[in-house]
DNA sequence: AGCACGCCGACT
DNA sequence: GTCGGCGTGCTC
């Protein structure tokens, strides 16, 4: 007999799941992990089979209205991991089973779901390895062989990258060993129907390799043997959006329930994955870099007297012997535009941007005062909007005033700009300024490998000899605890990038981050940051938990965290910590305020289960927006 | 999230 | 009088 009453959870912020009749029409089609179309509160709504029953405690029930899928769109593992992820995030059940889905299933609309194939034979014995590559060659082998196993063994491996632009060169890698019809790419940027096609293929069985961006973390991939994170300290890894998941949690979950062996790639791991293989004994296979270019660190302070100009004297110096050699210069900075502040002289007033309340960014190119964080774009003001003078002067350096400076030091060089709008490297320059953005042309411009076997050194067309970086203090500074580390990060792959030299500028000269990237001493590097760590009870030592509060009025959203956080503090076990409700890192972003109570302790199930509670009891305010942020 | 219900202020 | 603002509670 046909069990009469399905299971639901649907995409919204609710916990159910939720009893539906089923019909006479659908009894005995309906399975787990479908997708049905129900009525909830009075609206059409795509919900997801995650149980089913004879009976149950509510006497009027909706039935289901419509059964959407061949097959189940989720299977047994799906509904497991989603309901960890879910458990974990403090998301419900229906919003983790819509980021595990291709965006066309969320719709209410029927689709043919591919049968999926049985799941036969014994699988690897799954480990977790950290590869610790500083050289970004030898780790291809390694992945190789560990992708060979896996799909000679007929399971499926998932191979993630942080950004788009590396599944081009991954893609290409694995095509020399495997067949297309064997591979398949999916990442967040396709359109939906690519997307579901890809899906499909995976879904089917056909495919041994997914290669993608984030959300391929859920891709329904046969029998999974191995997860590679590729770059795994990458920020990109951690959703912005709610579910704020992030994929080292995510694969940790995935491969405990299935036995699956997960690889963490990296040349400069995080402070956390460092400490965690040591302690959790994973295997550690660290290949050292052969080639290593100088590293060179420009003490700014000894430069006071010099204010005429951003590049210092042995910068220049170090330009100056490029040129002459014909060889190729990165200047290294991460803000945009030409100034970076305007401010009347007369008032004091300074150009910002309403919506967001950051000082306004003049770009040279467009002839516009722009916000680096909202579409906002002015004319530059003639008259200073605040009493009408004609004192409005610009100050603060971006990468398009430093492109005029350095076109005037060196009017025979080519000098090129490089932002994420720019189509193509400029591969004639010999002087490029480029933001983060370089980084999208890393694999193709990274030194060949010394010991190369003579074919992949002629694919190397432009190599850089010598990068700076300008704005070193600023990146080391942000307002994140993971400065220090992401600043190491990006010293270790600029240094792999330049050929001959590195050179930092800087006033933080005798930071240990310097020191341990001129080192190359990891090792130095770690244990400083985790000391630090752990004496400020940060990850990897503790967990955090943000309540975010957001809304268009300050005063609301600030008297709303200030009542947060004291029912919290009435309600807190001894052992978390609860920070203070305070303004965001961005306290204001397209009009809407926003600000932040952090808590801090051991367990992340308790944290949640108090903010959970908290939250339950607190009510909601019109228009405040209350998200919580799992391990930020 | 969305939506209905219900309670108070200022308007044809 | 009542239109509509928004706090509150609910969704099987």
């Amino acid at each position: 007999m046909p069990l009469k009453i399905a299971q639901v959870v649907v995409g919204l912020p609710v916990d159910g799941p939720f009893d539906y009749a089923i019909g006479q029409e659908f009894l005995g089609r309906i399975t787990l992990g479908m997708r049905v179309r129900v009525s909830f509160n009075r609206r059409p709504r795509v919900g997801y089979v995650v149980g089913l029953k004879e009976k149950s405690a509510f006497k009027r029930l909706n039935e289901i209205q419509a059964v959407l899928d061949s097959s189940p769109s989720l299977d047994q593992g799906a509904l497991k991991l989603t309901k960890m992820v879910s458990a974990y995030y403090g998301c419900s059940w229906g919003e983790a089973i819509e980021t595990a889905l291709p965006v066309s299933l969320r719709q209410a609309r029927p689709y043919e779901i591919p049968a999926q194939l049985d799941q036969p034979g014994p699988a690897l014995p799954g480990q977790v390895t950290l590869l610790h590559d500083i050289s970004r060659h030898k780790r291809w082998p390694y992945i190789l062989d560990g992708i060979e196993a896996v799909v000679k063994n007929n399971q499926s491996v998932i191979f993630l990258v942080p950004e788009v632009f590396l599944i081009d060169e991954v893609v290409a890698r694995l095509s020399k060993n495997y067949d297309a019809g064997l591979l398949a790419v999916l990442d967040k940027k396709l359109t939906p129907k690519k997307e579901w096609e890809q899906w499909c293929r995976i879904k089917a069985g056909d495919c041994r390799i997914v290669i993608g961006s984030r959300s391929a973390i859920f891709a329904p991939a046969f029998h999974p043997g191995l997860i590679i994170i590729y770059d795994e300290e990458h920020g990109a890894y951690k959703q912005e959006q709610f579910p704020h998941y992030h994929v080292h949690e995510v694969a940790r979950l995935r491969a405990g329930k299935d036995q699956c062996g997960i690889l963490f790639v990296s040349s400069a791991p995080s402070a956390e994955m460092w400490e965690q293989a040591r302690k959790k004994k994973w295997l550690k296979v660290t290949c050292p870099s052969e080639r290593l270019s100088e590293m060179q660190i420009i003490d700014m302070t000894n430069y006071n007297p010099q204010k005429t100009s951003i590049l210092s004297f042995p910068l220049q110096a170090c330009i100056q012997k490029q040129l002459a050699a014909r060889g190729k210069v990165v200047l290294f900075m991460n803000r945009i535009g030409f100034n970076t502040s305007t401010r009347c002289h007369q008032c004091g007033l300074t150009l910002k941007c309403q919506r967001c309340n950051v000082n306004l960014i003049y770009r040279y190119s467009e002839q516009m005062m722009v916000c680096r964080l909202c579409q906002f774009k002015m004319e530059l003001p003639k008259f200073c909007p605040g009493c009408s003078g004609s004192y409005l002067r610009s100050t603060g350096t971006g990468i398009e005033k430093l492109e005029s400076e350095v076109v005037r030091f060196y009017p025979q060089a080519k000098v090129s700009l490089y932002d994420k709008e720019t189509a193509d490297f400029p591969q004639e320059a010999d002087i490029i300024i480029a933001t983060q953005a370089i980084f999208k042309w890393y694999e193709r411009i990274l030194p060949a490998p010394v010991t190369s076997d003579g074919e992949e050194a002629k694919e190397k067309k432009a190599a850089v000899q010598l990068i700076a970086v300008m704005n070193f203090d600023a990146i080391l500074n942000r307002f994140d605890f993971r400065s220090a580390q992401k600043a190491f990060s990006l010293l270790i792959h600029l240094r792999l990038l330049a050929e001959e030299k590195l050179l930092v500028q800087t006033r933080m000269a005798d930071s240990y981050c310097l020191a341990a990237a001129r080192h190359m001493d990891f090792q130095k590097f770690y244990k400083q940051e985790l000391k630090l760590r752990k004496e400020l009870r940060l990850p990897p030592y503790a967990h955090l938990i943000a309540l975010r509060l957001r809304g268009p009025q300050e005063e609301v959203v600030f008297e709303q965290s200030k009542e947060l956080f004291k029912k919290m503090e009435e309600l807190k076990p001894q052992d978390l910590e609860l920070s203070d409700p305070h303004p965001d890192v961005l306290p204001k972003l397209r009009d809407k305020f926003r600000y932040t109570i952090v808590l801090k302790g051991k367990s992340v199930k308790k944290m949640l289960d108090l903010a959970k509670a908290v939250l339950k009891g607190l009510g909601r305010k019109k228009s405040l927006i209350i998200k919580i942020d799992v391990d930020p």
